[in-house]
DNA sequence: TTGAAAGCGCTAACAG
DNA sequence: CTGTTAGCGCTTTCAA
């Protein structure tokens, strides 16, 4: 059974040393002029209560808690569960430790509104910066720094890392039509999200400068979702003149256009090359081909910013790009007339 | 560029509302002893400055703070992650948020020494209750409720959640034996934690049940990790007599087992069956058969638990065993002689 | 219905 | 080198 004492403070570390609570926190912050006697006693002293000094009391007082905030609405999501990996690879590597707050569901507390509200709670208190995902906000108050990654508006007006989101568009439908494609669905993700728009620009840019007439009907919505790209997929797939390739906005879509074209029984990719934004794992056993995020990436560049910004050293003012890549892992095929 | 102004406290907004800060800690607590119109005023003048409550302060003063600690050495591992998800799963359907405090990095703060001081840095001050994932301890010593996932150590002090380890290995056997097999290899995991011990055991007494002599030359270290198991399974299989079927002891090991089974020209599941203890997404594509550890489904459990515990309702006392399951996708082949 | 004041556990001057 | 003291922002008696 866990000892339910109470908590032990510094006080009873400074009485049963026979010492001033100052002299404890002293050497509990590694000041260096305390006798090297009355050190030992009290780390003895320490040790032997089993002392751990109070989060919130420490932070209160405090400048540097060596310590960054993380705001995320859903740790379970995959591409959350993507950026933290980034994260704590930088965490790692740092004197920082990382504390999450989560809500565990967007829906929970509408985070639009109260984004605000996690960023100052941590931000205020406990942490020496906050990292933010997916953010809707234009702007936070805290007073310490923030960095926000793959913010959902165009231009925040706080710093910010994100991917190349127009150029790998450019890149998967320069491939496309490399092969020869001519005709190239798209499924699109959330039309209120920047990252969905750039995607978009990109698809629809890369097919003007190949002198090609968008089509609308090719484009459709997917909500950046299965179900909605799956549905999507059927009614692209049954038009007298299908397309012959489809770029999937995001990994959830290409998998309801994966599962679409196998239940209508088109081959990937003999009859229907495809082509998702982020990665997923299993795609080159479903025959697809993937533009990789990098959120990973995304995640740990945002750490390495903000700590710097933290250390108040220069960052540079523009926004961190990090680089979209293609994944071949099993060619798109030729187009077949 | 975000305001960097000095944060708004309790003051402030007292100031600006012209009342004294315990009204506005009041209202903000949700105390009915304050006037209508007092109550309105104090509001919008919060929303108005942005105020939000300093976490520190806040947790230092009041006993509920509806916030549940979870304690993990490492948030990008897939282990890590799986248990994530069931807890982040959980606290989304209860009122409380989730605050995860990491270091990145099992090595970083050598976890088993340190994982006292993080409890106690939580519990003692921002949480209601920690969740403590793999736990080497035998002992915490908190003033709040904690719940631990997965333990290392055999019978802890301390209410836990862990999976039916020996009932899984005795399946996973029960399966390949009924196919036939009788060589059968075991990738062993890490010796010092729990749940490899109970699965050699299950390994073992299977054996034995079945009278079959136990062959300590075909129980190979593995250590939980994919590059010992890969180096393990080429020994295995370059026995004069090698098993016609491999029992990994967890996912990472064989995927290890995958790896060098293909390096040498075994095809799986025909030339060797292979079944691995916890969950891999791709098995399926591999020819693999899981036994499926249910990691989420024990985060899930443990904030079941942490809640009831917090709101000091009865729990049963004895260990909440979640049950493991057999998947079998791909059917592991019979033995050829 | 409200305010004044005490104090949570800690750090940071300032004396000695 | 060490102790005394004053708060950090908040909740919570206790009076008014």
């Amino acid at each position: 059974m866990q000892r339910k004492k109470h908590a032990v403070t510094i006080q009873d570390v400074a009485k049963a040393a026979k010492v001033s609570v100052s002299t404890v926190s002293r050497v509990l912050n590694g000041k260096v002029d305390v006798a090297n006697e009355t050190q030992e006693r009290i780390l003895s002293v320490i040790a032997q209560l089993g002392y751990t000094s109070n989060l919130a009391a420490r932070s209160m007082r405090s400048r540097r808690k060596n310590l960054i905030g993380l705001v995320v609405p859903d740790i379970g999501f995959p591409y959350s569960i993507e950026i933290m990996k980034g994260i704590n690879r930088a965490i790692a590597q740092s004197k920082f430790d990382l504390l999450v707050y989560t809500t565990g569901d967007v829906r929970k507390n509408g985070s639009a509104l109260h984004e605000q509200h996690y960023v100052s709670l941590l931000n205020n208190s406990v942490t020496d910066g906050v990292i933010i995902v997916a953010s809707a906000a234009s702007d936070f108050i805290t007073n310490a720094p923030i960095v926000a990654v793959d913010p959902h508006i165009v231009n925040p007006n706080y710093p910010y890392v994100q991917g190349t989101n127009y150029q790998g568009a450019l890149e998967i439908m320069e491939y496309l039509l490399g092969l020869g494609h001519r005709r190239i669905g798209f499924i699109n993700g959330r039309p209120e999200i920047a990252s969905a728009q750039r995607r978009l620009e990109g698809y629809k840019d890369a097919l003007k400068a190949a002198n090609i007439k968008v089509d609308e009907s090719l484009i459709v919505p997917g909500d950046f979702v299965q179900p909605a790209a799956y549905k999507s997929t059927l009614q692209l797939l049954s038009l007298k003149d299908p397309p012959t390739a489809i770029f999937a906005a995001n990994d959830q879509s290409a998998m309801g256009v994966y599962q679409a074209a196998e239940e209508l029984g088109f081959r990937i990719p003999e009859d229907l090359s495809v082509v998702g934004f982020d990665n997923i794992s299993e795609a080159k056993y479903m025959g697809l081909t993937t533009m990789d995020q990098s959120l990973d990436e995304m995640g740990y560049a945002a750490v390495q910013m903000l700590i710097k910004l933290i250390q108040k050293e220069p960052v540079e003012t523009e926004a961190h790009k990090i680089p979209t890549k293609l994944i071949v892992r099993t060619s798109c095929s030729k187009p077949r007339h």
